[in-house]
Parts: structure tokens; sequence; C-alpha cells
RNA sequence: GGGCCGGUAGCUCAGUUGGUUAGAGCACACCCUUGAUAAGGGUGGGGUCGAAAGUUCGAGUCUUUCUCGGCCCA
């Protein structure tokens, strides 16, 4: 007798994986086979599972966080295909934009050419070209990843029907009335008289006059503050012509100091906060004062000031504002604000209500919205402020300061915070933030805690800018009258401007003749057409009108939108807004968002601390199955880690798996049969049988919890674990008796390959949306004429598989089970025995477990040779065992030791 | 600096409304097996639940402070 005579397991799925060498291959055959577009045909007419892709923008290599993204959408993807849905995913790219446009201009400068002298048309189509390339880079990193999508009718923010659609859109906040003209300030340099991007600016040290300037309180709370004046510390002293508010720190202590010197100031009051008292007297030279009073900052709520040129011609109220910018690092411990000019003054009184003006024009000038000072240039204007609070008695002190400011790369000129014309919307006009709060509430988040977060960000936004001063975008499609100065606001041009972008695109706007757009209509001369484009967030923002709801595969709205956490402030956000302005309603039926990709250590990724991993390296050490269970093994609601010590333990675990399936197949020969669970009827099954069904049905209720609440590290864990512990450690090590030493006709043999099919099956399609190679790779072993595990549908099992007695009963069969296995191991260490068959079990239970249990296979479920069960009421415990070598031979077929005959095998020689 | 979130064995994760001695798998150690074999089985060690204080008869769980980390904003 020896191997011939034995069942052993044979199987053409090797135990090496290979998957960086396999996975290419099947990724050919899923293009040869056009599984996508079989997806489609299986599941057409059942209820559609929309995706909608956050599209990534068209630029550089795909990072881990990408990877993540992309992977965890293939995975809900599949996994509402499986469960029967229509689920469709079209992936899309984000294309406009400022990084794009420095890229080219990279180039020009590496080539030495002038961007000015290049055309706009022909620099747009350069951008064009960069981001095309970078789609089909990125196309082929995605599809590595196993991610299966309509890949060749991808979407873009820059197709024509993108930018058309676009139009539509911004048409109807404009006929809504809700996108409105209206000023910010931005970096500009009055030399070359444009706007300029951050990476455009220069720091260098320049010499600014500086001032301590008073504003007379004209009424506050406090009673003891009404004839005080606040002190603020300025390096731009031409600002304050366009004053509108002064800030304070409501977490500052302040003092009221009278003061005592011989000049203008001598007995008035003035206000500085406490911890800078010291930096004032020196700055301002303060010889001799009192201090009257401490004041919390708290106090200066609701306080009124007025102008430092209130009596000549700036009547209008200051109002003190509370800002957390405010610090006691520099100056008096308040600030003045012109929204015209700062970032920080500029939403500090867009908050309180108070819009900025243009101030200033292109070249530098004061505007007609500042009195006394109109026409004259703000780089000669210091000097006659400063004359004019002289005069009106405001100045305390002034100097100078050498300090690192702005600079143009360009000219070198010093910049300037300056508001210029800008588009918004509107949070208010139209309800815009409240019909995007309830959209909200009606929104389920994955996980739940996302929905505080973006509601925050919506209850305190501003109005949405979406104009930009470059040129790498989709056009404001606005003409604005040279009669009335108002904006041409017409359905019909809208509609034939989108017309136009649908056949060729957009760049004919900084082209083309102007009457183009205006049509027979309106006359070009009568009006003045806009140079700006839209802000990118709002072309992505509208990617659910020019793809969920233009295309017939998708639908409006999608199911879900799944993004990295920051894009609650992002694309989630953007999207809410348009589709709420325009619709009235979220996109979106549901959100899922993840955390971030950090380090094993829990630190974010960066070059400088040179942690980051490329997706590109593990897809050559692993394999693209390997991040995909990292990605179903981490929690997406925090941030996941990833480092090669986390890689390789999930290799670990996929190599457990990946062995399971070795061991149903092998012991299938390869051969599976579908089992209908309708022709079987499992009474008649051994128990042991029915218990591995009864876990089968345990375990599919729990999958499917796990998978309509998102929860794939849950589900993943209890299904590698039933791998393990059930299967591999339990019910295969139990049975390798059976399928081997069993004759092929046994009953008994015959009904665990039955139980090995199913298992093989289930366990072969819920692990399929993870692990997509390995389950293909499997598929093709064992599928006759089938094309794809992807195109299955998970099995139901049958309610009455359920067993709840059953389990009971195993539970404890598995705790005498343990009991025995630890009798074991005491003789194992004594060298008495090595293999459990070589024991014999002297089995001790009390009454309550005797009765019960007393007819139970043990030597089967033990694995051992010989179990003698014993009623004994005297044991500490219920069960209580002891192991010794049992005497006899070995027969040479089933290994049990025998005292002369093998029942099952005869002669023991 | 502000808003939000998080820190449970070396790793990935459980831990119900506060209630026995905080769990699982992997990894690790030792042993067995050589008929799943670059596999398989058994046993075992390992945690001041980020820190401190508080509420409570009782805290991983509730409160406060601190600390470390992440995202967004400034």
């Amino acid at each position: 007798m020896s191997k011939e005579n034995i069942n052993l397991p044979k199987t053409a799925f090797s135990m090496k994986a290979n998957l960086p060498i396999k996975e290419p291959g099947l990724i050919e055959y899923w293009d040869k086979i056009n599984l996508y577009k079989k997806l489609r045909e299986i599941t057409k007419g059942k209820e559609k599972f929309v995706l909608h892709d956050g599209p990534p923008y068209a630029n550089g290599n795909i990072h881990m966080g990408t990877a993540l993204n992309k992977i965890l959408k293939d995975i809900i993807t599949k996994f509402h295909q499986m469960d029967g849905k229509d689920s469709v995913y079209v992936p899309g790219w984000d294309c406009h934009g400022l990084p794009i446009e420095w890229k080219i201009e990279e180039q020009y400068k590496k080539n030495k050419k002038n961007k000015n002298e290049v055309p706009v048309v022909e620099f747009r189509k350069e951008c064009r070209e960069f981001a095309k390339k970078w789609i089909n880079v990125h196309k082929g990193q995605f599809k590595r990843l196993g991610v299966i999508g309509d890949w060749e009718n991808y979407y873009s923010t820059m197709s024509f029907d993108a930018e058309a659609q676009i139009v539509r859109e911004l048409g109807k906040f404009l006929k809504e009335g809700s996108l409105y003209k209206g000023y910010k300030p931005v970096l500009w340099s009055t030399v070359e008289k444009t706007a300029l991007s951050d990476a455009e600016v220069e720091y260098m040290d320049h010499v600014s006059d500086t001032i301590y300037a008073s504003f007379l309180i004209k009424n506050s709370k406090l009673k003891e503050l009404n004839d005080c004046e606040i002190i603020i510390w300025t390096t731009t002293p031409w600002t304050i012509p366009a004053n509108k508010a002064l800030a304070f720190n409501q977490n500052l202590k302040y003092l009221i100091i009278e003061l005592k010197d011989d000049n203008q100031f001598k007995n008035r009051k003035i206000i500085i906060a406490k911890d800078l008292l010291e930096s004032v007297i020196k700055d301002c030279k303060l010889d001799k004062f009192k201090i009257l009073k401490e004041v919390d900052g708290k106090d200066f709520f609701g306080t009124i000031c007025k102008h430092p040129f209130f009596s000549i011609g700036y009547e209008y109220d200051v109002p003190m504002l509370e800002a957390r910018f405010v610090t006691t690092e520099q100056g008096t411990g308040f600030v003045h604000c012109a929204p015209s000019h700062g970032p920080d003054d500029f939403n500090l009184c867009i908050n309180n209500g108070i819009k900025a003006l243009e101030t200033v024009d292109d070249n530098g000038r004061y505007t007609k919205h500042i009195p006394i000072f109109e026409g004259t240039h703000i780089f000669k204007a210091n000097s006659i402020v400063i004359e004019k609070l002289k005069e009106q008695n405001k100045l305390l002190a002034n100097g100078k300061l050498n300090h690192s400011y702005p600079h143009s790369w360009r000219s070198k000129a010093p910049l300037v915070h300056r508001a210029t014309q800008q588009w918004f919307i509107s949070m208010e006009s139209h309800g815009l933030r409240k019909k995007a709060l309830k959209a909200l509430d009606e929104t389920v988040f994955y996980p739940s805690k996302g929905k505080e977060r973006i509601k925050a960000m919506i209850e305190t936004r501003p109005d949405w800018c979406v104009s930009r001063q470059r040129v790498w975008g989709v056009p404001l499609p606005i003409f604005v009258s040279k009669k009335n100065n108002e904006v041409l606001i017409d359905d019909e041009i809208f509609e034939n401007i989108a017309k136009i972008y649908e056949k060729e695109g957009s760049d004919c706007w900084f082209s083309d003749d102007p009457q183009r757009f205006l049509g027979k209509k309106y006359k070009a001369e009568n009006y003045e057409k806009l140079s700006d484009i839209v802000e990118v967030w709002f072309d992505s923002g509208s990617t659910h009108s020019f793809v969920l709801e233009k295309r017939n595969d998708l639908k409006w709205p999608a199911s879900m939108y799944l993004e990295g956490s920051d894009q609650h402030r992002g694309w989630f956000h953007s999207s809410l807004l348009e589709s709420c302005g325009t619709r009235g309603r979220a996109p979106f039926e549901s959100i899922l968002s993840h955390g971030f990709v950090v380090d094993g250590k829990g630190h974010k990724m960066s070059k400088s601390l040179g942690n980051a991993i490329a997706p590109e390296d593990i897809l050559k050490k692993y394999g693209a199955d390997i991040l995909r269970v990292w990605v179903a093994a981490s929690n997406y609601a925090e941030d996941l880690r990833i480092d090669y010590s986390i890689l390789e333990q999930h290799a670990e675990a996929y190599r457990k798996i990946r062995n399971t399936f070795r061991f149903l197949l092998g012991n299938i020969n390869d051969n599976f049969t579908k089992i209908n669970f309708k022709d079987i009827d499992i009474s008649k099954f051994p128990e042991l049988e029915q218990y591995m069904l009864n876990k089968l049905f345990l375990l599919s209720k729990s999958f499917e919890k796990n998978f309509k609440t998102y929860n794939f590290h849950n589900l993943y864990k209890e299904l590698l674990n039933f791998c393990t512990v059930d299967l591999s450690a339990f019910y295969f090590d139990i049975r390798k008796d059976t399928l081997y030493c069993d004759k092929l006709d046994s009953q008994k043999r015959k009904n665990c390959i039955i139980v090995l099919n199913i298992i093989l099956e289930s366990l072969l399609k819920w692990f399929a949306p993870i692990l997509s190679f390995t389950a293909e790779e499997i598929y093709l072993i064992i599928s006759k004429n089938e094309k794809s595990i992807h195109l299955e549908k998970f099995i139901k099992i049958p309610n009455n598989w359920d067993n709840i007695k059953l389990n009971e009963k195993w539970l404890d069969l598995k705790k005498i089970r343990d009991n025995c296995n630890i009798s074991i191991e005491e003789k194992r260490a004594e060298k008495i025995i090595g293999s459990s068959l070589e024991a014999k079990i002297e089995l001790k239970l009390k009454d309550k477990f005797y009765k019960k249990y007393n007819n139970t296979d043990f030597e089967e479920l033990f694995i051992t040779s010989e179990v003698n069960v014993l009623h004994d009421e005297t044991i500490d415990n219920d069960v209580e065992s002891l192991a010794s070598k049992a005497d006899g031979k070995k027969c040479p077929v089933c290994w049990k030791i025998r005292k002369e005959h093998c029942e099952r095998h005869g002669k023991i020689e």
C-alpha cells in the first residue's frame, strides 16, 4: 500500500502566486473578452448602482492615495455587480487649471520661450495635449490595479461636451441672479498690470513705512471705552483710506492708557494690547503715561469706531470685529482691515457682511471710491496719508521697517493685495446655503462623521468665487453692456455658446469674433467680452451634469460619491453647491470618505522623510491583489498605514487564502460541480458537514451585513478567519482522512466533496471583488464555458441551513477538542507521542456532557486512533482528558494505529 | 492658532446602553508532521486600552486637561 492507493489532492492551481507576472495577463484577458461590455449586457435593465468617479487631476504618476481610492471604488462596484445590480463605473479626469499651466510654462522657460508671445489658443492646445498624455498614463496605471470600468468612454472636464455643459450650468446661475459681480483681493503687480499666482511670487527684503494710527471709538457697550482711541499699526499706510473695520482678539487683554507727554496726544486715552505695551512705548517714544484700566478682548464686541478721516469725507462706521489672526507678535493687538487689500481682511469682512470694493485700479491708482485720494498712485500715497493723519491728529508715530515682502518674479516690483473684479455665487440670495444643508441631511455618509464635517463648512463658508484670471479653463460666458454695465442674460446666447463649444471646444472664445457668440440679436460693439475662466472646482462640481445626466448608462443622482476625506472641502462640496444651485438637491445619495495613506508609524508620507511607497513598487514586488487585500483589510474610516512589514503580513494572509483554495481545488481535482441547493438534503449529511454548512450560512449573513454597511475590513477578516480557523485547522484537518483514505464511492466522501464544492463556490465569489485577479485565475481553472468570475452573482445560502442547536452543540465539542489537544501536547512535550494519530485518549465527561455527546465520533474529531469516553462526576471541570500512546501497528493507508486489522483497509502486515 | 477625527498586543482589527480575569487572526517562541510540503497541525508567551486627573460601588467605554498623529482652514 502506498500513495497510488489514496486520493491525494491534485490541481493546476499553483501554490506560488507569482502575481506580478500573472496579473498583466489577466488584464489582457479581460480586455480580450471585453469584460466591461459583458458586465453591462448581463445586468441590463437591472437596478443601477452608480459610483460616480471623482476625477483625479491629469498630472503626474499615481500615488498610494490614488491607488487606495481606485481600488476601494472597484471593490464596491464589484460587490454591487455581484449582488445583482447594474453597477456602472465610468472613470473621469479633471483637466483644467493652474498646475498644468505651470507645467507648460516651465517647458517654455526651458526652451527660452516667452509665454506672452504665444497666442492663448496655442498655449491652451499644449495644456490640452499635456492633460491627454497623463490621462493615458493614469489609465494604464489604474487598469493595472485591476480596476474594471468604461476605460474607452471615460469622461474628462476638458471634453467639448463638458465645456459646453459648464457654460449651460453657469448660465443657470446667471439667469437666476445668484451669480454676481464682486471684488476680491488678489496679489497684483501694478507694473505688469496683472494678477499673480502664489508660484509667481518671490519674497525679498523691502523697506516699508510704518504708522501707528488712532481710531476714535464712537460707541461701545462698555462705558469706559467711549472716549478712547484704538491704536493700530500697519506697514501699508496707503490702505488706510480703504479701511472698513478693525480686528481684535477676544482672548487678549488690553489696556486703557492716558498719555501725558507734551504733544497732540496729551490727555488722550488710547487702547493697546497688554502684552505689547513695552514695544509700543518704545516705538512711539511714550515717556509719560498712566494705565487707567485693563479690559478684556471680549469687551470690544459691538464697538463702533470712526475712521481717522471721518471729518474729511470718511463719515462711515468702522465696526470692531473679532479675529483669530490678531496676535501679539507685532503691532498693537488691533489690526486695521481693508477688505480690498488683504485676504484676512477680506474674509473677516465678508463674513460680517462688509464687501470689498474696487478701491485701486489696474494701474495702481485710487478709484472714485476713495475720497480725497482719487487718482493718486498707491506707491506715492504713503507720505500723503501720513500727512493727512497728522493733520487730523490721528498719527501717534511713524517709522520704517525692513521686512520680507512679496515681489513679482519677473519685474521684481513689489506686489500689493488689490481687490479685482470677480464673479461670485451667492450663498444667500437664492437660499443656496439652506438648500445645501437640507441636501446633506438627505445624504447617507460612510462613515457618519463625514456629515458633520461638511455641514460645518457649508454653514460658515462665504460666497463662492468662481472666476479666475488664467487661461486654461472654461471661459466665463459673460458679456457686459458698455452702456449700463449690466451683464447680458439670455438663454439663447448661453445655448449658442454651448452649441459652438460642443462642436469645437472653448478655445474659440479667445480667438473668434465676439459677434459669433452674440449671434444676430446683439451687437458685439455694445458689449465687453470677459476673458476670465471658471475656477476648476466649478468644472469638477459640474461633472454630475455632463456625465450622470448626459449618459444613458448612468443615473442622476449618483448612488455614491467616494473620495478622500479632504474632498469634504473639495469635490463633495463643489458638487453639492453646484447641484443644489441648479437642481435643488445633491447629485449623490451617499458619500463614502476614506482617510489618508500614512506610513507604518502613522506619519504622512513625504519625499523629504523618505517614507513614501510608490504603488508601482508594491505591484512589482507583491502584485495588485496584495494591495487590494491591504485596502480591504484596513479601516478606511481612519488613516491607513502602510509599509513593507504591513504588506508582508497581508501577503502572508493571502498565501493562507490561496492555500485554502488550493486544498479545495486539489480535492475535487479541479472538477467543480455546481451544487443546486434544492437537490440536496443536508439532513442526510454527517453532522460535521451540517455544521460546516451552518457556519457558511452564518458567514453569508454577516457578509451581507458587512457589505451593506461597507465594512470591508470586518468582512475580509471574517472570510480570512473562516479559511484559517474553520477550514484549515478544523474541517480540512479532520476530513483529510476521509478524502484521502476512503473509497471514491464512499457516501461520506461524496458528501464531503459536495460540501467542498459549495464552500469553493461561495468563497470564490465572496473573495472576487477583493482578490480580483486570483479569483479569476481560479475561475478559469474550474469554469467550463463561462468567461469570468466577475460576471457571476453571489450565492444565496438557504435559510434552512441555519441550525442554532447544532451550532451550540459543536461549540461544546470544540471545547472538548481543545481539552484533548492540551493533553496530547503534554505527551508530545514528553516525547511520548508525535502525531495526534499516535495518541489514544481517555476522555472523562461529566453527566451533562456525557449524556449529550457520548456517541460522538471523537476519534475522528480529535484525529486520534482511539478514544475511550467515560462518565465521571468526580472531575474538577466538565471535561478531562488523558493522552497516551496508542498500541498497535500503523495502517499503511490511513496511518491510524490498529491492533491487527484496519476496518477500512484490512489486515496490517 | 481654529474646526473635525483618531491613538486597544509587534501588525491588522473586535470590544453592545459603563458590569466577571480586555478578545480574534497574523507575526513570534517551542513542539509535531512530511499524504495541502517554499505547505499543514498543536501549545504558549505577549496589553498600566496614548498620559494624568475626575465622576461612579465599578471606566477601554463618560468628563476635563495634556500628548502624539491625520485632514481641512488660518
